[in-house]
RNA sequence: GCGCUCGUAGCUCAGUUGGAUAGAGCAACAGCCUUCUAAGCUGUGGGUCGAACGUUCGAGUCGUUUCGAGCGCGCCA
């Protein structure tokens, strides 16, 4: 039981004590900032003096003569009626314990038993991932990672649109290139894919299949887009495997439509009496839900909107007994959000049973003019150049250190300028210092007590150690990477100051040093768990 | 017009769910390697938290209004 959780007893006791009955969650233990403010502290005789018609000190002085715990050093009231905690230096030593026994997974929650699918990504196979797209990436990744060390059982999913209208755009613009090569002139429609990446698909066609797909038949630009898709999706596969982030599921819409789920959910809505015909095209009530407006699922020419496949997804995967969805979109998808819940509750589960995480767009700059990331015109910046570029770890800190709710303004050129100082270095640098210190020393012992940590910065070092589960719990919940990489740069920080101010290894001081190394041996331990929910390296040497 | 998301240092962003003196990186300036990795450390400058009211012991955080930015409001996906 950590020194939070512990604390959070006592006040807990002492309040019932004094006649108040307090949800133990919502007892706030705090980090104290400033040291001179103790260990810890809490805000609850401020919070609830009022209600009790106390003065906030008086009812903070009444429940610290309530207090019985032997691992608290003192205590003291401050300011308006802060409770401030002082530990005894033994009770914050001893999370290195519990580290070390647990290693990689120190840190990692209780199992749930909740399941949950991530689905992310999903980019359609009609061209290069761009920039928007390894930002949504990082963030479904490291969400699933964390939920994952939270304690959920983590599915995740890429969903993948091999139907409609932009694959047959597809098949056109490829079709367009093998022609070209063929000595026709280049015929593409406004809506049709001008990346040049095409080219290179159409060469291997033209290598494999000669000129004998030139006629225009039904067949050969069914070809077309059959051909494209595998070519695009196996490329879209290798890029996200090098970006490392995999997935346990990859669903097609195609499957969907072959599989009769759609006439299912169709006649499940009919007789539900969700659906109408208005103008020839036939329209869901989710207005009788969450949305705004009803939303076409048949168009007057008979063909599908992409929403009722959706649907079926949708309804498919909730089917398969998850606890919950999590949709990780970019933010231009927003007004999708009411549309799918309102289609899920129609099927009778809570609006709660997805959830929508967005992933704010990522606005382009190089040369200081902004570039628009269409795959239709070819013109963005692809994800795979970007981490040839820049590598794979700082791409993915910089996204992970960035809350997903924020607009970013991503400015290439400084992108590409700044790789070297990174703040992913930063952290790594602090690993690897620590590893080098284990290394050098790997004939002392190492003291798991800990019981020479007296330095301030030493016991800093220990709180922070010991918030890391707290940290864990609060970006699962938040659904925020973000968090952790907080948590990370807090870390590498105090290492490094502490690195700098302090001889680790003193052979003349056998006592101190094993201490000392239990403490960098901790730190280690707790800085790689933390840079693998991220996804990033954790290197021994740099 | 309506809806969603934002507005914090020159730039890019944090801010422990309403706490004590608003922080970091980058950029600028001044120092620190005969000693465990200088991708590091120390220091300086830089702010009306877009604005105004309100809620209370206490607001960057919550509410209302307002200004500004981005996105969405297809029988596109």
């Amino acid at each position: 039981m950590s020194n939070v959780d512990l604390l959070k007893e006592v006040v807990h006791k002492a309040l019932s004590k004094a006649g108040l009955e307090v949800e133990p969650s919502l007892i706030v233990i705090e980090n104290s900032k400033d040291k001179a403010h103790g260990d810890y502290s809490t805000n609850v005789a401020l919070k609830y003096a009022k209600g009790l018609n106390k003065n906030p000190r008086e009812f903070a002085q009444e429940l610290v003569n309530l207090f019985e715990a032997d691992f608290i050093e003192k205590v003291e009231i401050a300011g308006p009626g802060f409770i401030n905690f002082f530990l005894k230096n033994e009770s914050l030593s001893s999370i290195l314990g519990e580290i070390f026994s647990k290693e990689g997974n120190y840190g990692r929650g209780e199992a749930n038993n909740k399941k949950v699918n991530v689905e992310f990504v999903s980019a359609n196979p009609t061209g290069d991932l761009h920039l928007g797209h390894t930002r949504i990436a990082v963030i479904g990744d490291c969400i699933s990672n964390i939920l994952d060390f939270a304690g959920y059982k983590v599915t995740r999913e890429y969903y993948l649109n091999d139907c409609g209208n932009q694959v047959e755009h597809l098949g056109n613009s490829l079709r367009a290139r093998y022609l070209e090569l063929l000595g026709e002139p280049l015929c593409l429609g406004d809506d049709d894919y001008h990346g040049e990446d095409l080219i290179e698909i159409a060469k291997a066609i033209l290598d494999q299949y000669k000129d004998t797909l030139k006629e225009d038949t039904k067949e050969n630009r069914e070809f077309f887009i059959r051909y494209g898709i595998d070519a695009e999706f196996s490329k879209i596969k290798k890029d996200l495997e090098a970006f490392r982030v995999g997935f346990d599921i990859y669903s097609k819409e195609s499957d969907i439509r072959k599989s009769g789920k759609i006439e299912e959910t169709l006649a499940f809505l009919k007789e539900k009496n969700f659906i109408y015909v208005n103008e020839g095209a036939t329209f869901l009530k989710t207005s009788e839900f969450l949305d705004d407006k009803d939303r076409p699922i048949i168009k007057a020419d008979g063909k599908y909107t992409y929403f009722l496949p959706d649907i079926c997804y949708h309804y498919d995967k909730i089917g398969r007994g998850y606890d919950f969805l999590i949709d990780v979109l970019g933010a231009d998808h927003h007004g999708y959000i009411n549309r799918m819940k309102s289609a899920l509750m129609m099927k009778g589960y809570s609006d709660k049973a997805l959830e929508v995480e967005l992933v704010q767009i990522v606005r382009v700059y190089k040369d200081g003019v902004e570039i628009k990331m269409s795959k239709r015109t070819g013109k963005a910046i692809t994800h795979r150049e970007l981490i040839e570029e820049v590598g794979v770890d700082s791409v993915r800190y910089f996204f992970a250190d960035r809350s997903q709710s924020s607009h970013l303004d991503f400015n290439l050129n400084l992108a590409l300028e700044r790789s070297s100082t990174n703040p992913v270095f930063y952290a790594q640098y602090a690993h690897a210092r620590c590893c080098s210190l284990l290394s050098l020393s790997k004939d002392l012992s190492i003291d798991v007590s800990g019981k020479n940590l007296k330095e301030d910065d030493e016991i800093s070092i220990l709180k922070t150690l010991a918030s890391f589960k707290s940290i864990i719990m609060s970006a699962a919940e938040n659904r925020s990477p973000a968090k952790i990489c907080l948590f990370i740069h807090t870390l590498a920080e105090k290492i490094h100051n502490y690195y700098a101010k302090h001889k680790i290894i003193d052979r003349d001081n056998i006592e101190v040093t094993s201490s000392r190394l239990a403490l960098i041996k901790g730190c280690k331990i707790v800085l790689e768990n933390a840079l693998k929910l991220i996804g990033v390296s954790a290197p021994e040497k740099m």
